[in-house]
DNA sequence: CGTAAATAACTACGTTCGTAAACATTGATA
DNA sequence: TATCAATGTTTACGAACGTAGTTATTTACG
């Protein structure tokens, strides 16, 4: 018989593309152009980022509904499951796959709110509770 | 005049190379066989380590003194800053550039001793008090 | 000293990435 | 309906990457 394995999306996605996948995630469904004026901030023509798309759907990290002559673009691969694998090659690649040290990095520096360190701080207190 | 750029090091290192980097960071000075057999956990031949070692020389990020037939590696650039630009880079692309979702994720999926767990408690109260 | 073993240098090769231009198709507008 | 503008498709291209084999050089050992 078949095993069924889905096990992680496993889809790769390269860093351009993140900021890509994040709009999605954050808007979804959207088109094209709308994707294309909410990166209008980095440096890339229209073309660049119509590749990106064009590639994340081939990758199986977007998927479309075809409306009149666009695409509307949606995320076919959870942002939580892709986040975790990005997040585990890192640490594993720069931190030696030590949470401590990483997380010690960026609370050391980057700016935190005094809401982050509150959120925090509660985080730590229910992770030592179990 | 000449204005000194030093900036940042500003090499990149690819995944793979960080696990070769962060071996030399640790033990350096050292040679190619030992990073080698500090790397045996990684399913690479001899060969292709002693390519990324090429390849971090020529980027700058390693440099070597020869001692008879081989090379005595060292690092060139700072681990510190390295860390940093990495991290900038992650957090950037995949978190969109917000630190506390970052540390919330790894503070929830990944496993904390429960020093970490106090390190971290006083590493928030220091951040607090200033 | 000759030969094997170690080591470094050079070459290779398919894939992914960043970056986009060129081309084709379709819808809108005059 | 003819044409322009928008949108998607195809092609491009050099650099970087993962992965390693081949070749040249040097040292060590018998």
């Amino acid at each position: 018989m078949e095993e069924s394995f889905a096990m992680t999306d496993q889809v790769d996605i390269s860093p351009a593309e993140w900021l890509v996948m994040n709009i999605v995630w954050d808007r979804q469904p959207i088109n094209a152009s709308e994707v294309i004026k909410a990166l209008s901030d980095q440096a890339w023509t229209s073309a660049t980022i119509r590749t990106f798309l064009h590639r994340l759907v081939k990758k199986g990290a977007l998927e479309f509904e075809q409306e009149g002559n666009r695409y509307i673009y949606s995320a076919a691969i959870k942002r939580r499951s892709s986040v975790k694998n990005a997040s585990k090659s890192f640490l594993n690649s720069v931190f030696d796959g030590q949470t401590g040290p990483l997380i010690t990095h960026f609370v050391k520096s980057e700016k935190l709110s005094a809401e982050d360190i509150q959120n925090l701080r509660d985080l730590l207190d229910q992770k030592e509770s179990r």
